[in-house]
DNA sequence: GTAGGGTTAG
């Protein structure tokens, strides 16, 4: 009664707290303007509390009101709003604030790394990351949290040679017996395209969780070694580990790069029956993904129509992605009927659905959704590939005019085109989706950034040394194909890896099997 | 006493 009466502090904290907990607006304004009334609002301690009460809410504008009026701005409240842009996705303004910061540590330089990292923008964490191993004060070191972000970064870049020096400094710094570190690392190989040595790290544990078990599972799920990736599963399960729904996520990934179906229904079933996990979206839109991949476009939608719960974006993006891949108009249209109602700025709905209407030959409609994607102010995402040598990430769109080596690049192509021919090489210029030229097509084609980081490789590797490639795209056709040939005629191992999974081409054969 | 981290994914 006397703490009602007279409000502490941690009574405060309680109140907030308890407003996160049950995510009730009308009780975190109560809270609010009571601790405003007695004067408790310019607590730091507390305003930090209020930052983050809003920002569950995702009431970011609320949230930031709080940090505008709070005179005495610790090193804590900004970190604070820092972290909450990072998990909006407000990078600019996460950097803005960490910018402000006068005395910057440890933790605040992780949660900006951490942002960039999360957000798309691994070579700025990367940028971050340096320019943090310069400074001199103490306690802005980087530590085991550090590290796991910075290893992402070079996960997604596929930056092994730099993932290989944060591999060196975990294990001069007796970091390599943190859980989060290792996984992260397993994930690193794995995401390079060196399933072994993730294998290895792995291997070289003391003692694992359900994540570590997780990473290995996926990692071989995404190289398409799906059978391998359910074994995985067994031995942790006889480890006494319990499964997670990460774990049934992707292993359900892991047979659809497989075209492992009956494999993917059983676990499906399983992991309901058997382990008592009620599947989410995400698994849901895995199944889908699943069945769509092997052509299975009305099972596929009938399991969209029979869900437990509302189909979200993911589901309706799985089933629109393989009517894309199967040239099916009828699901392309119902998906992305849905698609543009969920998720209207999404150019890449857009972008599938005028390309599945092209291979039908529709090219009326195909003019239609470009005008609505211009009449939305959005733009399709370039393709993307890049390479790293020596150290270097070398990106490559098929537009770069500006690149210095742009000319030795496109003559290696065409010379090597012509060679693959005589060889039997046929260019599939049907996945050049415009009212255009064959020749025409096939100088496109020949153009596309996965070619010219595949030329830049060729000549810039010693003949020992496998190519890799990344891309932010699916693998096209031709490029498959091209790649194939390569491989065999210039004996040379090259491993792409995609938007979604992993290919390895070895004398003229894909690990893939030719299904992804 | 308050702040940062692992596994899915298209």
């Amino acid at each position: 009664m006397s703490e009602e009466s007279n409000p502490t502090q941690r009574t405060y904290e309680h109140l907030i707290l308890s407003c996160i907990h049950q995510s009730s607006l009308v009780d975190a304004q109560w809270v609010h303007r009571h601790l405003h009334e007695n004067g408790f609002d310019q607590d730091p301690f507390l305003a930090t509390k209020l930052i983050n009460m809003y920002s569950s809410l995702d009431l970011i504008d609320d949230a930031r009101k709080v940090f505008d009026k709070t005179r005495k701005r610790t090193i804590y409240i900004m970190t604070t709003l820092v972290d909450m842009y990072a998990k909006f996705g407000c990078v600019a303004y996460a950097s803005a604030v960490f910018n402000q910061m006068a005395v910057k540590n440890v933790v605040s330089w992780s949660a900006m790394i951490a942002c960039y990292a999360k957000n798309g923008k691994a070579f700025e964490a990367l940028k971050l990351f340096r320019e943090m191993m310069l400074k001199t004060e103490e306690d802005v070191g980087p530590n085991s949290v550090t590290m796991v972000s910075v290893l992402q970064a070079c996960a997604a870049l596929a930056a092994l040679e730099q993932g290989k020096l944060i591999h060196g400094y975990i294990l001069r710094n007796g970091l390599d017996t943190i859980l989060p570190v290792i996984s992260a690392l397993v994930t690193m190989y794995a995401r390079c395209g060196k399933l072994e040595v993730a294998q290895q790290v792995f291997d070289g544990m003391d003692k694992r969780d359900v994540v570590s078990w997780n990473s290995l599972i996926s990692g071989f799920g995404a190289h398409g070694h799906g059978k391998k990736a359910i074994d995985i599963f067994k031995d942790m399960i006889s480890c006494g580990i319990s499964p997670s729904p990460v774990s049934f996520v992707s292993l359900l990934g892991a047979c659809s790069h497989a075209g492992l179906v009956d494999e993917g229904r059983a676990l499906f079933q399983a992991m309901r029956k058997e382990y008592g996990i009620i599947p989410s979206v995400e698994h849901y839109a895995s199944m889908v993904d699943l069945l769509g991949r092997a052509n299975k476009l009305e099972e596929a939608a009938k399991f969209i129509d029979d869900m437990r719960i509302e189909p979200g974006p993911k589901v309706w993006g799985s089933l629109l992605g393989s009517s894309r891949i199967h040239c099916n108009v009828e699901f392309a249209e119902r998906a992305s009927t849905k698609l543009f109602q969920l998720e209207p700025a999404n150019a890449g709905n857009y972008v599938l659905l005028a390309d599945t209407y092209a291979e039908a030959g529709k090219w009326d409609e195909v003019k239609r959704v470009k005008k609505l994607l211009e009449s939305r102010g959005l733009q399709k995402v370039p393709g993307r590939s890049w390479i790293e040598v020596k150290r270097q990430i070398h990106s490559f769109v098929s537009t770069d005019e500006f690149n210095p080596q742009i000319e030795q690049l496109h003559a290696l192509l065409c010379e090597l085109s012509s060679e693959m021919k005589e060889k039997g090489y046929v260019p599939q210029i049907k996945v050049v989706l415009y009212d255009l030229g064959e020749e025409e097509k096939e100088r496109i084609v020949l153009g596309h950034s996965e070619k010219l980081a595949l030329a830049f490789g060729l000549i810039n590797t010693s003949n020992a040394e496998p190519i890799r490639i990344t891309k932010n795209l699916r693998l096209c056709e031709d490029c498959h194909s091209f790649t194939k040939f390569i491989s065999k005629f210039a004996r040379k191992e090259i491993l792409v890896r995609d938007v979604n999974r992993f290919h390895h081409f070895r004398d003229g054969v894909c690990s893939c099997g030719d299904y992804w």
